[in-house]
DNA sequence: GCCAACGTTGGC
DNA sequence: GCCAACGTTGGC
């Protein structure tokens, strides 16, 4: 099994909405990017373990456990030209993006904020916290994710 | 709102 | 195929 994090800014898609879809469960549409992408193609798998990361708010940090329900498909929000992921150079008939989809497991009774992620011993090596790092979707270690989960 | 870091684009 | 310019991310 294979340990992630996944980035999204709550004012678009936070914990709180994921809770709210049905089943809880939610396509993680609209990534961008070849080695997000080429993760949720290639190595995600049903029943592998998220860390839903917010970003881009007022206290940026892990909200909660999601795990895996659906493995990648095309992502018809890059041929739809309403949609704001739309892109001319993707196709129904030669979908470049994919997405998965996502079901909340647990929500933090408050979230882990990043401050006290780089405090903690035995994440020091966690992408997130490295310096100019903005990718979307991260490996995480089974033993990061453990020490996280137990925070939560 | 600033700015560093990084990915993508496009001219050559 | 190089690389400068540009756009985006995301913490602060």
């Amino acid at each position: 099994m294979n340990y992630w994090l996944m980035k999204s800014e709550p004012d678009a898609f936070s914990i709180d909405d994921l809770a709210k879809c049905d089943d809880q469960t939610e396509p993680w549409d609209g990534i961008r990017n070849y080695q997000a992408r080429n993760f949720m193609r290639d190595q995600m798998k049903i029943g592998d373990k998220v860390l839903f990361y917010h970003s881009s708010c007022k206290v940026p940090g892990v909200a909660g456990i999601a795990k895996v329900v659906k493995e990648a498909y095309p992502d018809h929000t890059s041929w739809d030209q309403n949609s704001k992921y739309f892109d001319p150079k993707s196709s129904k008939e030669e979908p470049r993006w994919f997405m998965v989809d996502i079901q909340l497991e647990r929500k933090f009774e408050s979230a882990i904020a990043l401050t006290e992620l780089k405090k903690t011993a035995g994440l020091e090596s966690m992408a997130l916290l490295k310096r100019g790092n903005r990718l979307s979707i991260q490996r995480v270690s089974e033993d990061e994710f453990q020490i996280i989960e137990s925070m939560g």
